[in-house]
DNA sequence: CTGATGACGGTGC
DNA sequence: GGCACCGCCATCA
């Protein structure tokens, strides 16, 4: 189980409807950064694990866009399919389709309080 | 081993 | 909001 297998957990817990950031995902993960989470979902669809059940498309940037890129068309396209309305900008209303984030199994697995879930989340203290 | 390469995010102007 | 800068590190040739 290599670092990117981690991540691709994570991101299969997304439900249809909901979007995350990359940064979302790893702060859950320790020692991972958001340029990681990135890369670990750029060989899909570019080739890595070529068939898939990773939905990839759900993962889009802080600022509620999808950055620039070839293939950046066909994610829109999913996530509007899935119900995910974008504006005229390209962003999404994240306090509406935000992912509310993993199951209380996931957290206690890696010995998360919901507590600092919530701060990990939110900044809360 | 070394170096290039990638879907980013926070901070400060 | 936009832009520049910096830190991030697994993977592969």
């Amino acid at each position: 189980m290599n670092k990117y297998d981690a991540i691709y957990e994570l991101v299969r817990m997304v439900p249809s409807g909901k979007v995350a950031s990359y940064g979302m995902i790893a702060n859950l993960l320790s020692g991972t950064t958001p340029r990681m989470v990135g890369f670990a979902l750029a060989g899909i669809g570019a080739g890595v694990p070529a068939d898939t059940d990773i939905p990839w498309q759900r993962i889009i940037n802080s600022s509620g866009g999808i950055s620039p890129r070839p293939g950046a068309e066909r994610q829109y396209k999913i996530l509007e399919s899935e119900g995910i309305h974008f504006s005229k900008g390209g962003k999404v209303a994240w306090k509406d389709v935000r992912w509310q984030g993993p199951d209380e199994a996931w957290l206690e697995r890696r010995g998360i309080e919901f507590h600092d879930f919530l701060s990990i989340q939110f900044g809360w203290p």
